[in-house]
DNA sequence: ATAAATTTGTGCGTATGTATC
DNA sequence: GGATACATACGCACAAATTTA
């Protein structure tokens, strides 16, 4: 055979293209394989091989009888309707929470739901995409990996579009995927509103620490520098701390982190620090206390989420609230109508200041 | 054809059998297609079209030139491994301290994590089974659905075992599944020790309350009573609320769940209740306390699990407690032994009592 | 090292069965 | 019932890869 390629894949190949551009309508098509037959000039039993292909791909259905049908859109299943959950880890921090806002809607509507974690690698995110891509969901909520840089596994969100598979992101989104709605929080927002309660509340030598590789770290931390600048504080380069997935579990024992410890340490250089989610406040609280040099109370700290530890540290941390379960049952829900075809908006959505001890009035620290 | 059977699907199901029997060796083995042929009595391209089948399920692999092999063992993939796993609930109770567990060694391990809710329903189960089914995984974490009962899809866990997809239950199994391990806690010892728990406290009118509809809460309620009786207490009818996942929402507002109540309402009819698990022990004290007649703390109650709440009612709750995390690392460990080919046997893990304030010495009562 | 034999892969023709319209 | 279309089944020929002599 020319080319190498054996009849029936080149003949697969060539349906499937077709198909992609739409050269078949929905409802009934792709000709017979009497007619494939005379077309490509192969034997009846060469066009059923290569239907087999496209067959397995999920690209058509065959009816012994009636025809073979192209199959734009999600495959019909008898029975439940399946939906997809991809979130960075299913039981850390908040995920389970809003996991658990997910998983009641889902319930209420008696849709099965099918979660896994990309440990927010974008190679596992492909992975799991590629089994979900197979026909195997009916909508899809994915919370992004490093949304900060965009993601390379575009190509597989627009093959799950192509075939009508719903997705909505969560937390962050993708800024190339322009049609596929979001629900995040207001994070700018967030940020400037850390901001703002710190310098309310007195602090005049703030410090900051956020992540840069996902959406959220990168917009509350926009915001509360531009916040901060507006309001006539600049801070300086040695008081902020950025940081990567990768120092995520040990930030406070890089070089930069113990250049930040030394600059806390100081309460003529810093004198309270707005911190990318209550673990890494809590983390910094660990780290100052361990070193010793300052009591915790006496550096005001600001975290986000409102996550279950902030309530549990000695402060008790104050932070802004992330709605949680609310969060989750607002995509659940927006996913369920994107199911029935009814076009969703993306959300943003405030946070909602929770005042515990760890930022105080400036005048009334010890 | 006789049977309604294609030829080619019986041939296909005669060898799957087989090779689950173990009839081939793992190196090189199945027969060709020339001597199945012979042996079948069929055409060639019969016989092919039956060990395609074969492939499709990951059991063989054709090399041509060579010959077709059996694979015993876990399907190689190309990319990582999948694993499923199926609880009643996701976000529940102790179910996210479970998959935490699991979690963490999957992850550990690179392996994808692929979770589903049954929601304490068989036909969900078979549901989602029949996707696991489809070649998804490489290996299935269960936790049954109304355990006490069998089930109805044994078909599915046979239909998986015939593809070499290694399947372990959790929490607890069904008999008719003998060869797939499990690991279980000993939910008749623990009944054993809360019977003798509260006997040892000095309560002599114990009552109890056990679900009927799967095996933790029948063993919990079947060890509690032979406990009892071996130690010479009899327990009147009275004393014993069976109930079923039915009435798990408004148990103590059924007519019998109210019966019981004016029973516990006595101090001379009841003076304690073991409960089958945290959350009915939580539901018994409001119950009593919305009733008001009785102070919570003149009734000793026990529960199993040990989960969040236990600590946060007031009395904090005396209880059994689950492993929780270790547990589900420990299924999780046994699954991916099992993926590597290496047989495990079932465990069934001890109870650790938890005393908080909630059975108190009986001299102790106000 | 080469040739021959073996084994799976590809391709075609034909006949018949069965579901759908 | 008849026409149509996919499903099953068989036989044959040759190609390509591997193993064996």
């Amino acid at each position: 055979m020319l080319e190498g390629q054996p009849k029936y894949l080149r003949v697969a190949d060539i349906l499937r293209r077709e198909i992609a551009e739409g050269v078949f309508q929905d409802g009934q098509v792709l000709m017979t394989e009497e007619e494939l037959r005379c077309r490509f000039g192969v034997s009846r039993q060469t066009v059923r091989q290569a239907i087999a292909q496209l067959e397995d791909d999920g690209l058509v259905d065959r009816r012994r009888g009636s025809g073979t049908y192209v199959r734009h859109g999600p495959r019909k299943r008898q029975g439940l309707l399946h939906v997809g959950v991809l979130t960075s880890y299913i039981t850390d921090y908040i995920s389970p929470n809003i996991l658990s806002g997910i998983e009641t809607v889902m319930n209420q509507h008696g849709v099965v739901m099918n979660l896994s974690a990309t440990l927010n690698d974008p190679r596992m995110e492909k992975n799991i995409l590629a089994r979900m891509t197979d026909g195997q969901v009916d909508g899809l909520i994915v919370e992004p990996c490093r949304s900060a840089e965009g993601t390379p596994n575009a190509d597989c969100y627009r093959h799950l579009a192509e075939r009508n598979v719903p997705v909505i992101f969560m937390n962050a989104y993708y800024p190339e995927l322009k049609g596929m709605p979001h629900v995040i929080m207001d994070d700018a927002g967030g940020g400037r509103a850390a901001a703002a309660e710190i310098l309310k509340r007195g602090y005049r030598k703030p410090g900051c620490v956020f992540k840069t590789d996902d959406m959220q770290g990168a917009e509350r931390g926009r915001g509360f520098l531009e916040e901060m600048k507006e309001q006539g504080m600049e801070i300086p380069e040695e008081n902020i701390l950025f940081f990567t997935t990768e120092d995520r579990m040990d930030l406070f024992d890089t070089p930069a982190g113990r250049r930040f410890l030394e600059q806390a340490e100081n309460p003529e250089t810093m004198d309270s620090v707005a911190c990318y989610n209550d673990i890494f406040a809590v983390r910094l609280m660990e780290a100052m206390r361990k070193r010793g040099i300052r009591k915790p109370r006496e550096l005001g700290i600001i975290g986000f989420d409102n996550a279950m530890v902030s309530e549990m540290t000695r402060p008790a941390l104050t932070t802004l609230g992330h709605p949680k379960e609310a969060f989750g049952s607002l995509v659940a829900e927006k996913l369920l109508r994107m199911m029935d075809g009814v076009r969703q908006e993306s959300v943003r959505m405030p946070w909602r200041l929770v005042e515990r001890d760890s930022l105080p009035l400036v005048n009334s620290i010890v």
